[in-house]
DNA sequence: GTTCTCACG
DNA sequence: GACGTACGTGAGAACC
């Protein structure tokens, strides 16, 4: 439902006026939006998906004032013009699913109540009469939007004329439409006479499709052109098909030409948007049970009584405040003239409104991005758009003079004093009943509750990114700026035009007044109208239950953790990188040797001239992009395994080094320098809005990378440890991607070997290679482990070979075995790829969606890449969706059983405490049975728990 | 700022 | 018949 209700954001504002026509071909859309919304019942039975997608686009269309004029185009009958020179036209289309013939004449009905101009004309198909409009409505020097993805309607682009996916609400403009059809919108006709359309039954010219048909189009112009030419071409088949079949191609050329000269049934004036009458657009709504559309539209009681509502909890705040409509419009307000407050009596009278308002955005401003350092500088509060205020509180002497010991001091500019300033602002952050909007709260919060930053605790909150984020993953970034352009077409004062950038750069708390207004009271007024703008969004999107169950609950989770920090000996770590020292210095001194001269080993250009030009060693292969030799560690032990020869001696020891390297310089000092000497533990910050599969991610330092796969690696990991009195517990989901396989997929083999605990690799190997279970050795195993992984990764015939080591028919062979043993599975990769292809995501077990933005690629390589991400994404975000909801849990489950343990880490599927010597037992069922029971699939979840004095130990 | 490499799930 | 080839991340060093 996401394409319906985000439809119209696609489409500009259109400002006040200014001539803007929205076409909807709304025969178009019933049968789109049927088959990609999901099935929906009115109380009495009658199938409603359409329409209600129909409503929701409309309505969005009328509040958010995109379009001057507004119709809605309909076919009249099933007979037109084109029936008479060409009866088959069109004549072998099937009924419609019982299913949507009655919708029909709801959309009708809906267009009616919305008060929207409806247009159609016996003998013209929609499409002709979109044509006719759009051609009188540019001609008068209007902007047109045509709401369909109908690719007959493509040769209407042009300047002035763009299209809108309703579904996948993606604007179609000129190069959109090269993509579809190889050439520009004014010769599609010409390529759709050569290509033909079997659904519409346009016969074309036989063989030729339109990859053929526009190549033939580029080199010859238009169909005319190419006709009166057919001689030239050089392929046989194809220029008789051409000869024999021309004048097929000239029919099918007038079948595709859309008649711009349509008679206008309507006059323009006629299609100009007007209020909806409310009386007759509630009863309509109210029948079909379309609760949304009427609070969206301000009918019903949600508008009414917005003022006069009941403030005692927050649920009650945060019900009206979504019901709210908010005072200005937050598309069209202009932004600036923004208040500086620094007078506790300007303060008190902002906090009044705040709290009047029952929502307010909030946003900090502080001298640092890192917030456990971060110093409170100025506080910025919007209550409704376009109004917005900055409390500056510890700004010091505007900067420049720093380090001038000749320069008069300056003094810093009036504020109210911190403390007492701070002391008036806790009731309103605190206030159960007043909403605190902020965008990439964890951050604001984190700030906000460290003591010397006022010690506030700040709730119940909203997050705009984490709202964006919820129905957008993968499909955009979620940062403040480019939610702003995304949204409200304004692009915010950026910070480094307020700071400056490099060695220039100055702290906030310099930046003068009026400066740090303009910009910072503008982050709070956007935040809000972002809001205002998405929160709605997310009921009738589906994701209401996943931002407030989950993401919402994440900040708080997140925020304590990345306090807690997890302690790392420096001094063992200090050791650790002596030892790796040393061993490079060695390692170095054999290379060089080997190499037959010094060089730099970190450089791959220096290593991979050694290599492959000087040495002239085998194997080398080179960088598409740049020609410069590979040297990675595929390579390198590729020329390590082809025998005894200096050069895989040399390899070998260069793979030495770089492991040795790489630990020194990411973990040893990288780690060593993230320790805080505040508390001797490592704070992390986890990321929430960043990937496209639902996943954290963690930064300065990354956290979910500390290596443990090798010997040398595991090093690193005895250097996280406990406190005094505590040990660490991980407790991490078995195979847990694999059992959603199972269970998305419905597999009954592997059900059945995880329901009995089977191992799941030692069972696929017996199934594949059809062993008996006691026959499966080791290396079946291992096939059948790379196998199950790849599979996961929507993985082909070569790469397996490539990760086996055997050849591509071998490999073929074992999936092919595969896919006949387990057929559900390959089912579920289809039916996932067709997913995205038709709606441009792909949803997780749990609802979320991830957004596969590549899936329509027009090159080969990205879109097949897209394909694999479409068949992963719902294993490794349903993996994130469970812990996640795990992680909601556990806190909570702790402090009510009395426990101390700390969360401290989570590493994608596992999670680390750190617990009371005297509790691990306690603490072990506890998390184990939290994390186990957190959702109910098709096979049981599995996780196993280790504690020890490390991480090291404990994992 | 981009590319290469490599650490993790 | 060619294209390329397993998903998702973040960080450090070299290089431009």
């Amino acid at each position: 439902m996401a394409g319906a209700a985000a439809a119209a954001e696609a489409v500009p504002v259109t400002p006040p006026g200014a001539k803007h026509l929205v076409l909807i071909d709304g025969s178009g859309y019933i049968f789109r939006a049927f088959h990609a919304l999901p099935p929906m019942t009115r109380p009495d039975g009658t199938p409603v998906n359409a329409v209600f997608g129909f409503t929701q686009m409309l309505s969005r269309f009328l509040t958010d004032h995109r379009g001057s004029h507004l119709a809605v185009v309909f076919d009249a009958s099933r007979v037109t013009f084109r029936n008479e020179f060409y009866p088959a036209y069109k004549a072998h289309r099937p009924d419609p699913p019982p299913e949507l013939v009655p919708q029909f004449a709801l959309i009708r009905e809906a267009t009616e109540a919305f008060g929207v101009a409806q247009v159609e004309l016996p003998g013209f198909e929609a499409d002709d009469m979109i044509a006719a409009y759009a051609k009188h409505f540019a001609a008068q020097g209007g902007e047109v939007t045509i709401v369909s993805s109908d690719k007959d309607l493509m040769q209407l682009v042009r300047p002035g004329v763009q299209m809108l996916d309703p579904i996948k609400q993606k604007p179609i403009r000129e190069p959109e439409v090269f993509e579809k059809f190889g050439v520009a919108p004014d010769k599609v006709v010409d390529v759709q006479a050569l290509a033909g359309d079997p659904t519409d039954n346009v016969p074309g010219v036989p063989g030729i499709g339109i990859k053929t048909a526009a190549q033939l189009i580029g080199e010859y112009g238009d169909l005319e052109g190419l006709l009166a030419n057919t001689a030239k071409i050089k392929q046989p088949k194809r220029r008789e098909a051409l000869e024999q079949n021309a004048e097929k191609a000239r029919i099918s050329k007038r079948l595709v030409t859309l008649d711009e000269n349509a008679p206008l049934t309507l006059a323009i004036e006629a299609l100009e948007v007007r209020p909806p009458e409310p009386a007759a657009l509630t009863k309509f709504l109210q029948a079909q049970g379309f609760r949304s559309v009427v609070a969206r539209m301000g009918l019903g009681e949600a508008a009414g009584d917005a003022g006069t509502r009941a403030r005692n909890s927050a649920v009650a705040a945060h019900a009206a405040a979504q019901a709210a409509a908010p005072a200005a419009d937050p598309g069209t307000t202009p932004y600036g003239n923004y208040d500086c407050v620094t007078t506790i009596e300007a303060l008190r009278g902002w906090i009044a409104e705040a709290t009047r308002a029952g929502v307010v955005a909030l946003d900090t401003e502080t001298d640092s991005l890192n917030a456990l350092r971060a110093n409170l500088v100025g506080v910025c509060l919007a209550t409704a758009p376009g109004r917005a205020c900055y409390i500056p509180l510890r700004h010091v002497a505007s900067g420049g003079t720093q380090g001038d010991m000749l320069a008069v001091p300056e003094a810093a500019p009036p504020q109210i004093p911190f403390d007492e300033a701070m002391a008036a602002l806790r009731p309103l952050l605190t206030d159960r009943s007043v909403l605190k909007v902020l965008q990439h709260a964890k951050y604001d919060l984190e700030v906000l509750c460290r003591a010397e930053n006022g010690g506030i605790a700040v709730a119940p909150v909203d997050d705009t990114m984490l709202i964006s984020y919820a129905m957008e993953a993968g499909k955009h970034g979620h940062g403040m700026d480019e939610l702003s352009v995304l949204h409200l077409g304004h692009k915010p004062i950026s910070f480094d035009e307020v700071t400056g950038t490099g060695r220039a750069r100055i702290s906030f708390a310099q930046v003068a007044l009026d400066k740090a207004t303009a910009y910072a009271a503008e982050d709070a007024d956007v935040t809000l109208r972002l809001w205002h703008l998405l929160k709605p969004r997310l009921r009738e999107d589906g994701s209401l239950a996943l931002y407030e169950q989950v993401e919402r609950r994440m900040v708080p989770v997140l925020r304590d953790m990345e306090i807690a920090g997890i302690k790392v000996d420096g001094t063992e770590l200090a050791r650790i990188g002596e030892d790796f020292v040393q061993r490079m210095a060695q390692l170095e001194k054999q290379i060089h040797e080997l190499a037959g001269r010094p060089f730099n080993i970190g450089s791959p250009k220096q290593l991979g001239e050694i290599l492959f030009d000087e040495m002239k060693l085998p194997g080398g292969r080179r960088s598409k992009a740049t020609g410069a030799w590979g040297t990675d560690a595929a390579v390198l032990e590729e020329v390590a395994t082809q025998g005894s020869n200096i050069g895989a001696v040399l390899a070998r020891t260069v793979l030495d080094w770089r492991q040795l390297s790489k630990l020194k310089s990411t973990y040893v000092d990288g780690l060593a320098a993230a320790i805080d000497p505040r508390d001797g533990r490592v704070h992390t910050d986890f990321s929430m809005a960043n990937t496209s599969t639902g996943r954290l991610a963690s930064t300065e330092p990354n956290l979910q990378n500390i290596p443990v796969r090798s010997a040398e690696g595991q090093r690193i990991r005895q250097a996280f440890v406990a406190e005094p009195g505590h040990v660490l517990m991980s407790a991490d989901y078995s195979q847990i991607e694999l059992r959603l396989l199972a269970h998305l997929a419905d597999v009954p083999a592997l059900r059945e070997a995880f329901a009995t605990g089977q191992d799941i690799h030692s069972r696929t190997a017996a199934d594949i290679f059809h062993l008996p279970p006691d026959a499966v050795d080791k290396e079946a195993r291992r096939r059948a482990k790379t196998i199950n992984f790849g599979i996961i990764y929507g993985m082909s015939a070569f790469g397996l070979a490539g990760r086996l080591g055997i050849g591509p028919g071998e490999a073929k062979g074992i999936i092919d075995a595969y896919f006949a043993q387990y057929p559900g599975i390959r089912d579920a990769m289809e039916r996932l790829k067709e997913e995205a292809r038709l709606q441009g995501y792909v949803s997780t077990s749990f609802g979320r969606k991830l957004w596969i933005p590549d899936i329509g690629a027009k090159d080969m390589v990205r879109r097949a890449g897209a394909e694999r991400a479409a068949i992963n994404a719902p294993f490794q975000g349903g993996a994130a969706e469970v812990i996640k909801r795990a992680m909601v849990r556990v806190p909570g489950a702790l402090r009510q059983a009395g426990l101390a343990a700390r969360m401290l880490l989570q590493v994608h599927d596992e999670l680390v405490f750190e617990v009371p010597e005297a509790e691990v037992d306690q603490t072990s069922s506890l998390v184990r049975s939290v994390m186990e029971g957190v959702v109910t699939l098709r096979v049981p979840l599995a996780v196993e728990v280790g504690t020890g004095r490390s991480w090291a130990e404990a994992h």
